[in-house]
DNA sequence: CTAATTTATTTTAGGCCTAAAATAATTTTC
DNA sequence: GAAAATTATTTTAGGCCTAAAATAAATTAG
């Protein structure tokens, strides 16, 4: 980060590694990776709505069916997109009402509900999916290919070090609770 | 990115800059980096919610406050946290119940309504902003220094294609209209 | 000076999202 | 095999968020 490269450093002494408390530097990099999701969740939103009359969750939930050729179940479908699964039930029932996906109990297991596209969402999904791919490599334009797969790289470790963290805590707590 | 290791293609005629059509690979970096900033930002809201009873809108709303000694506009905390001016209307409304935020009309423009924080406020994102740099510092505690710089610095650079990338659009869209 | 325009904020209508409680079906345990 | 525990989903209550319309104050044009 800029004001730890060593060379223009007013004073050693406020180097990273001998500042034990200081974390300002992790706190601007997910303050400005905040800022760049937002930017582009922003636009993808925006877009959804000019060009397709569509939101970003209803998006989202058809890009998980369209991959699955059996089906999902609501309960596979929250843990993939990372919401609840009342907000799964919500987005679908809008989903269903526009025809663009089915739902129907397991036979075997009657608990859960198999959510599929219809043919109608299938193509509606297509057609979204090919802009939104343009979309995003626009926004991302200004990178090059090592770049882009440097960023890629950096942000797998970063998943690892966010699920280490996320557990480590979650573990904790349940000792905690024991 | 990984597919496109020179060294390990199968296919030359497979890399990028010989695909014109394709961008999968930023694609893919935008689910990763979303997934990084839903991870991150699940994880602080659950946070602040068992710790302290509050809500990241609300502490991201007193973070802005914190910063500026003067208070600061309506739109300007709008623009600054990159949300609707009526969102923050409504935000604030809770902060104001809480005693926590000050609101008071502009004596020269008495359309402008100016925010500041309570003493009260103010204490109390003190204790909060505190804990929420050790956690993020948590969270990122996979990454190294010279990572963290250059994670950092890619996001720089997406950062200002992003805007690049948005304002043309923005350009197009009003010249279109004219 | 007054009407039209612009600017700052609030209100409204509606969708997204969550946690926690409720429901319903299945599996486990005795 | 019936009661208890577990699992999958839906419902409920409430906060966040937006776009668009409404309100209110200031500025500009004539």
């Amino acid at each position: 980060m800029e004001t730890t490269v060593p060379g223009l450093l007013l004073d050693r002494e406020t180097k990273a590694s001998e500042r034990p408390g200081d974390h300002k530097d992790e706190l601007r990099l997910w303050l400005r990776m905040l800022t760049c999701s937002t930017l582009i969740e922003t636009e993808i939103r925006n877009r959804l709505r000019e060009e397709f009359r569509t939101t970003l969750p209803r998006f989202d939930l058809m890009a998980q069916l369209d991959k699955s050729s059996t089906g999902m179940t609501v309960g596979e479908v929250s843990q993939r997109l990372m919401v609840s699964n009342g907000n799964v039930t919500a987005v679908v029932a809008g989903l269903l009402a526009d025809g663009l996906v089915d739902k129907r109990a397991a036979t075997q297991d009657r608990r859960v509900q198999v959510l599929t596209l219809t043919a109608q969402g299938r193509k509606a999904f297509k057609a979204m999916a090919e802009r939104h791919e343009g979309w995003i490599a626009e926004l991302f334009a200004g990178l090059d290919q090592p770049e882009i797969g440097q960023l890629f790289r950096l942000l797998g470790q970063t998943k690892t070090s966010l699920h280490r963290a996320i557990a480590a805590r979650a573990d904790g707590a349940a000792k905690g609770d024991a």
